[in-house]
RNA sequence: GCCGCUAUCGUCUAACGGUUAGGACAUAGGAUUCUCAAUCCUACAAUUGGAGUUCGAUUCUCCAUAGCGGUACCA
């Protein structure tokens, strides 16, 4: 057992060039002065090249909570893994976002740039802070630096394995939590690496209460475990970097993904043992996925999943209003009937409560996800749309860009298809959709075979007879009852007519209104492609 | 193995201890006298199991089971 002199010469011995009190860090972080009940909220991803459809839903809470009390939302990046680490990461990061129309008050703005004075807000740059503070630690005695090795660690780890009790560091097993200054010396002249645990002095048989805003009551079983504080290359890990970084960023809500619930018992004895007042938890339930596998509950998964990763939703065209919206659905089930009662409200005044989410994990449904995108897409109009499918495609598909530009009025009267009147066409749930529902007003490259139903030689007598009788000016019905008017005429089904006339000019068995389709073609085009299609016949 | 969280239709969920257990998505059928999409209507479909408390339990308690999470010098 080292004495408190003792403690305090180690601090000195491994934090030599630490001068600063943590009065002196404290004071660079005033309280905010912010209305009661403001909400300050982070969200605190790591730069691995890959932004989680998990992240974004606590994004999306965070963001809202914040703004829907007045408060402070914060992107910090959490980059103190730095075997992860992807080269522009922070922007990925903030591409997928953005592109959802998630924004941050304050943080991380760029791969070097930030807004706000409370940072810096990458953790690589604080690191002489989270120092300073664990310095204290160590002087108070509630950490120590510990040598053990890899192979020691699997040793202990077998043992315990074995004992069938619960594996770690901690009590006992903690060989250098007592060690003498003199000890630790020796190890440090010998250049040996060593990490800083927490000396933990909680008791795993007692338990106690605190309040979760999504889980309600919760009792939790004391942390007794020295956990690694520092790692070897001086970089803190994620539980000391917590409450360092949120409290002098006067963060008052952590939201985060439930997976960290289990740590929180090491969280509040660190918040303790550094003399922090507690934030208040919220503990979202993961996005889970069916594995087809064995037909398990699983947490979204970004190596098997396509759809766990943003950029999917990005490349694809999926609108953020829709994802949003999906999102919204799942966070809090009482959206449903607030869209139904504000129709043309955006997303993002639905007021979220954290009481309101659901403990458990929730499996991610991508067809409803689809049904809310065919949804937002139908309240557009064409222009909205042709406008929206532009500035996807100049990143995303540079051939239907060209088309587009080079066509502007003819695609905004193709998308203009059955989009007026009370009728809406509901058949876009991405726009990397949208090509294919132009293709046919370009070019038919092939035509599907309909003989069997309308033979080929009806099929002749029924376009010359079209052709014939065809009247540009008419309306819908009247074009229609021309169709009805040939049918009786051959002894055939007005629908016979109908798919001859649209195979004919379209080259699918399947198309939108055909009378809206021969007009946005025009009588020209429609009769150039009749003709062809007699020749082929 | 150890620790924790959770449990209602296929999926997301609603239901002061008293409801024919409701809605949405999906699926199936029908309507819209041209296909597809959409829309409307209808149907299908659930309280994990066992004890206890209670006049009465989806709701409260306990046990079991299952799913998920944690058990890292990852976050």
């Amino acid at each position: 057992m080292r004495t408190e002199e003792e403690n305090i010469k180690l601090a000195e011995l491994l934090y030599p060039n630490i001068k600063d009190s943590r009065e002196d860090i404290m004071k660079k972080y005033p309280k905010r002065e912010l209305e009661e009940g403001a909400m300050v909220t982070r969200f605190a991803p790591s730069p691995t090249g890959f932004l989680h459809m998990g992240g974004v839903y606590s994004s999306l809470v965070s963001t809202m909570m914040a703004k829907q009390t007045n408060g402070v939302s914060i992107l910090r990046i959490e980059d103190t893994d730095k075997g992860r680490e992807v080269e522009n990461g922070i922007s990925l990061i903030l591409g997928g976002l953005n592109g959802l129309g998630i924004h941050f008050i304050e943080g991380v703005t760029g791969e070097d740039t930030e807004a706000g004075e409370y940072g810096p807000y990458v953790q690589s740059r604080r690191l002489p802070i989270y120092h300073t503070f664990i310095k204290e630690m160590i002087a108070n005695g509630y950490a120590y630096p510990c040598f053990m090795t890899e192979k020691e660690l699997n040793d202990i780890r077998d043992k315990q394995l074995a004992l069938g009790v619960k594996t770690g560091c901690y009590g006992d097993w903690a060989k250098w939590r007592n060690a003498s200054l003199d000890e630790i010396k020796a190890m440090l002249d010998k250049g040996a690496p060593y990490v800083i645990r927490l000396r933990s002095t909680g008791d795993a048989n007692k338990t106690y209460d605190m309040v979760d805003l999504v889980k309600g009551k919760v009792t939790l079983r004391e942390n007794d475990m020295d956990a690694v504080l520092i790692k070897s290359d001086g970089f803190p890990v994620y539980h000391f970097a917590h409450p360092v970084d949120d409290t002098l960023m006067c963060v008052t809500h952590v939201v985060r993904g439930d997976e960290w619930f289990s740590s929180l018992p090491l969280h509040v004895e660190l918040f303790n043992k550094l003399g922090f007042e507690l934030p208040q938890y919220c503990h979202i339930a993961p996005l889970m996925k069916i594995d087809g596998d064995d037909n398990s509950k699983r947490k979204l998964s970004k190596r098997k999943d396509p759809e766990a990763d943003v950029q999917f939703y990005v490349k694809n065209g999926y609108p953020k209003e829709g994802v949003i919206e999906y999102l919204l659905n799942l966070a809090n089930s009482n959206f449903y009937d607030w869209r139904k009662a504000n129709p043309d409200a955006s997303p993002f005044d639905f007021i979220l409560r954290f009481e309101k989410f659901n403990k458990a994990g929730a499996l991610f449904d991508i067809v409803k996800l689809d049904n809310a995108c065919k949804d937002y897409w139908a309240t557009l109009s064409a222009e909205e749309i042709y406008d929206r499918v532009v500035e996807w495609s100049s990143t995303y598909d540079k051939e239907l860009n060209s088309l587009l530009l080079e066509n502007k009025d003819y695609c905004t009267a193709i998308l203009n298809i059955e989009r007026t009147g009370d009728k809406i066409r509901k058949d876009i749930v991405k726009l990397a959709d949208v090509k294919d529902l132009m293709s046919i007003f370009f070019d038919i490259s092939s035509y599907e075979d309909i003989s069997n139903r309308v033979s080929t030689d009806m099929q002749k007598n029924l376009l010359q007879e079209y052709i014939s009788t065809y009247d540009d000016s008419v309306d819908g019905v009247a074009w229609f009852d021309n169709v009805k008017n040939i049918a009786t005429k051959y002894n055939v089904s007005a629908g016979d007519v109908a798919m001859t006339i649209r195979v004919a000019i379209t080259g699918r068995t399947k198309s939108p209104d055909l009378y809206q389709v021969i007009h946005v073609l025009g009588k020209e085009e429609m009769f150039n492609r009749i003709s062809l299609y007699l020749k082929k016949l």
